[in-house]
DNA sequence: CTGATAAATAAGACTATACTTATATAAGTT
DNA sequence: AACTTATATAAGTATAGTCTTATTTATCAG
C-alpha cells in the first residue's frame, strides 16, 4: 500500500488547525503562531510533519518562510478518497441489493398473509 | 469546522490496515485479527475508533459481529477533501497566474535584451 | 444449564508523539 | 560587526493514545 501519510499529518487536531488556516491562503510561521496556543517550536515541527506529507511548501520570502498548500499531497488524498469512495459505492449498492431483495421477500411474505 | 474525525480515525497505520480490509469486503474481527499482529482487544478498540467516525459500521451475525464500510463516513470524508480540493486548485491557479506573470516578465526582459 | 466461541469493556503498562526550553541558523537593520 | 527578528533544530519532559491481561457480555452447541 502506498505512501497516504497525508493521513497521518491530519491526524492531529493541532495540526489540522494550522492547516485549515493555510486553505483560506499563504501564510507565514508568525502568523501561524497567533492561531494555536503553543510555543513556535511546536509550530514549526507540525509544519514539518505537513511539508513532509507534501501537504504544504514553503517559500521563503526575507526572513520570513510563506507556508502554502501544496497540490501534490493534496492530489495524492483526494485520489485515495476518491477510490475509497468508489469502494463505498460498490459496497452500499451490494446493501441496497439486499435491502431490496429483503423487501421483495417482505413484499411476498405480506401477500401470503393476505 | 465540522466533525471531521474520519481524519483522527485514519492517522493510525494499524487502524489504516483494519479499514483497508474493509475496503475489500465485509469482514469478522475474528478475520481482522489475522491481518494485524495485535491482541483481539486491540482489534475491537481500534474498531470502536472507526465506528465513531462512522468509517464503518457493525451488523450482528450470530455470535460474530460483521464490520462493513460505512457510507456515511466516507461521504464525510470525501465531501472534505473535495472542497480541499478546490482550494488547493484556488492556490494553484494563483500560483499558476504568477508564473504566467512571471514568464511574461522574463519573455518581456529577454524581448528588451535582444 | 454448562461449556465453548466471539467480541466488547476495564484498568493499568508502555510507547509514540506532541510539547517544552535552550540553542542554532539565517536574513534584515543599525 | 553587533543586534534584532523569524524560523528551525536539539534534547528532554509530559501526555495522549495504543497496547496488554483480565473480565464481562452475548450467542450458540450439547
Amino acid at each position: 500500500m502506498a505512501n497516504i501519510n497525508q493521513l497521518d499529518a491530519l491526524g492531529d487536531p493541532t495540526r489540522r488547525q494550522l492547516f485549515e488556516r493555510l486553505r483560506k491562503g499563504p501564510c507565514s510561521v508568525n502568523e501561524l503562531m497567533s492561531i494555536v496556543p503553543i510555543s513556535q517550536p511546536a509550530v514549526s515541527q507540525h509544519l514539518k510533519v505537513l511539508r513532509d506529507s507534501q501537504l504544504v511548501k514553503v517559500e521563503k520570502r526575507g526572513q520570513q518562510r510563506i507556508y502554502h498548500l501544496n497540490p501534490i499531497g493534496l492530489a495524492v488524498l483526494r485520489s485515495y478518497t476518491e477510490s475509497l469512495w468508489e469502494d463505498g459505492l460498490r459496497a452500499f449498492g451490494e446493501e441496497a441489493e439486499r435491502m431490496v431483495k429483503l423487501e421483495d421477500a417482505q413484499h411476498e411474505a405480506t401477500k401470503l398473509n393476505l
